[in-house]
DNA sequence: CGACTGATTGAACCAGCTCAACTCATGTGG
DNA sequence: CCACATGAGTTGAGCTGGTTCAATCAGTCG
């Protein structure tokens, strides 16, 4: 399974300027980028450098000032909020093509921690801003992807606030799916390369209830827990308890 | 106390075209239109007009496909997203200077529901989009809302998942008061038009635990709950149980 | 092999929920 | 003007879904 394997934990950090071309990129078709031609592609390049980040580093922190926005290309990254005695929101989980730092703010205003080996299209903030200011179709283009990601904030916090244990995690298998389908990962296997912790940090529960959780529906033949992942076996048994 | 007086219940509805010049306009300097300049507002003039509501009437629904965008200039709404079983969580609380379909997606994907008696600017959304996209400065402005409000989605998504019932309270109370003073409404009394039950789904808790979290706090002289709000007598206090 | 880390399982506990009674303010109509 | 209904808010008592604490298991690495 060369998916799951890519996604597993690869503990060697080798951070490298790359030479991707944007024209050969192919995140593009799933990005902000998709909205540019082939000579403002050109022109992107030259602001742009590729870089990849080792598993558990962290691409930004949430109290740093935004010097760098990232578009990724490939791996996954967690984005969380911490409190100062340690608790912690993950707000999402980005995949390939998602683009990190979309406020666009003086701030991060969330942590960005590498799940699996990722490689990120990297710009200065300043540079990618002027880029956008000269180009409205950009523009146009990161607005629709903030308002997709306010919808996405906000079902969350419908899951959060009202939903209960088996709906969360069933909603979150669901909806993981869902999107590494889009980006044309399917697969018989749902890789799952966050930590139980991870996932209990992002539907407000603890390592414990996910993990009952998931053996129970794995007792239940729902799905099946493997090494990396799980395998959804009985989809709309799950959109039921999903309750959509 | 004038203010509390406009922010509470008035029963009637007389949704009328006003008109009320942009130029004018009071919300303007804590909305977006503070991009525009005198031409560009007389523009927007004519692509707008006024409307209220009563309270309790819907604006949109979350179902319905978003024909008009609006822009808050009185009262305030309460968007909130519902699962077919009844559930609730309740997005946001829209004041004034605050623009609704901000995402202008093509459904709503929220419902908006006037609390108090509410003024609107009203758009149709192909109207106004087309009017962005004529000007890009307003459409970075509305890149930068779209950012304001995701980080707030953000920090909601760690009051539900992560904090228990008093962070909770004393976090909304907080903010609500942050954002009064924000637009010039600021009161010895936090007006509270919302119902019990719309805090409790705004806080993922229930209309029980609202309550006697309130009464702990007056009880413990932390706030004083006066008809229609409560005032914040210990700000320091309530800020160190909000843990922030 | 032993040490370590992440995941699972069990048992006791508790923060917040449920259910129910009661208060208080407002409205209605006889 | 009172009797009564209505609806929002409060309070109490008991319950429970999910947490906490602790033990165990299963890989993985050196």
């Amino acid at each position: 399974m060369a998916f799951i394997e890519q996604m597993s934990t690869n503990r060697r950090h080798k951070p490298q300027r790359g030479s991707v071309r944007c024209v050969d990129c192919e995140a593009r078709r799933f990005s902000m980028c998709g909205a540019l031609d082939v000579s403002e592609l050109e022109a992107l390049d030259k602001i742009s450098h590729t870089t990849s980040f080792a598993p558990k580093s962290l691409l930004f922190d949430q109290w740093e000032l935004a010097g760098n926005v990232f578009n990724l290309t490939e791996g996954m990254v967690q984005l969380y909020k911490s409190l100062p005695d340690g608790r912690r929101q993950i707000i999402g989980f980005a995949l390939v093509g998602d683009f990190l730092g979309l406020a666009l703010m003086d701030h991060y205003g969330v942590t960005a921690e590498a799940l699996t080996m990722v490689k990120v299209c990297c710009f200065s903030r300043l540079n990618f801003l002027s880029f956008v200011d000269e180009r409205p179709h950009l523009l146009r283009r990161l607005y629709e992807f903030a308002g997709h990601e306010l919808n996405l904030a906000q079902d969350q916090m419908l899951l959060l606030g009202r939903r209960t244990a088996e709906e969360k995690v069933a909603t979150f298998l669901l909806n993981l799916w869902t999107r590494y389908s889009r980006i044309g990962a399917i697969s018989i296997t749902l890789p799952l390369p966050m930590s139980r912790q991870d996932i209990a940090d992002h539907l407000g529960l603890t390592i414990e209830t996910v993990s009952r959780t998931l053996t129970r529906l794995a007792r239940e033949r729902v799905i099946l827990i493997v090494p990396g992942g799980v395998r959804l076996l009985e989809v709309s048994h799950l959109e039921r308890l999903a309750a959509r």
